[in-house]
DNA sequence: TTATTAATGAAAATGGTTTTCATTATCATA
DNA sequence: TATGATAATGAAAACCATTTTCATTAATAA
């Protein structure tokens, strides 16, 4: 019930109505480096906001998505992922562990890359008449620790 | 019950034994372009063989899939689709419609874009000890006809 | 302060996938 | 070729992330 609203302003004119569970979920997600799923975004929120339903989390993540103020992934393993976006955060992209589901954000080469993705896409919208508005790359692996234990 | 069981001497050691639905499933996926679901598979069998089940057609994609034979993607419209992929079959990406799901294998810069992959791979190899075993590489955006039609 | 109606949350529904378990079919062995 | 051990199958039920429904609540404009 309580909340200052810090998002309100930066947020104005994605939504209707601006909300406390809006503003929990947004903040949650400012504030963590994780990408998390809507149950762990629900079972967070849950002490700090009791009533919160999680109908509402998967709502808002949409709505939130649609904005474009967060991004959604599927990592493979059966429920979506969430993060926070913005154009200060510096793009970057994902190293995910097959064995226990860790997830690196790394943005190294992020130059060259960037010069690729963007010859390959001028490239594809020529050869295809393909518009491309995103793109995702992922490396799969083992991270260390489960490197160790066999 | 019928079949010559093409697939059999390839795919010799995966298996503990070789069947009816294995070989069906597997000579589709070597036959199609597309990029197949579970349920389409299963569709696209039951005429051939109408005593099969959905389940068997999971299960056996699992393996298939475990043993290297095919590819799981997840384009993110809720459903698995699976592909084909063998040394042969040159490496490739995805172009992903975003609104009508169309899918699009390109090749294009294969070599410069591995190159920076394997840079990158080797890259993370060191700062973050992490292995790197596959990648994956997409582009999302609209299709020709999907720019049309608004 | 009030009225409008967008947003919420509980419960039910949905849909892809997995599990269970009794039956069937494969294949090594005789 | 016949046989037995057991891997594989398929129907039904369970699972689980997500979506839909709908009555209630709360945000905002007037
Ligand atoms: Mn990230
Ligand atoms: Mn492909
Ligand atoms: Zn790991
Ligand atoms: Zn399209």
């Amino acid at each position: 019930m309580p909340g200052p609203y810090r998002w309100r302003k930066r947020v104005e004119g994605h939504f209707c109505r601006w909300t406390m569970p809006r503003e929990a979920i947004l903040d949650l997600l400012t504030r963590t480096s994780q990408h998390l799923t809507a149950k762990e975004i629900y079972a967070s929120l849950l002490q700090l906001y009791p009533g919160i339903g999680l109908t509402t989390v998967y709502r808002t993540l949409d709505l939130l998505e649609k904005s474009g103020l967060i991004k959604k992934f599927n990592f493979g393993r059966g429920e979506n992922r969430y993060e926070f976006a913005s154009e200060n955060k510096p793009h970057h992209h994902h190293l995910i562990c097959t064995k226990c589901g860790q997830i690196i954000d790394y943005s190294d080469f992020a130059n060259e890359e960037l010069e690729l993705v963007k010859k390959t896409a001028k490239h594809l919208a020529e050869k295809y008449k393909f518009i491309v508005h995103d793109h995702n790359i992922e490396f799969y692996g083992l991270c260390q620790q489960c490197q160790k234990r066999q």
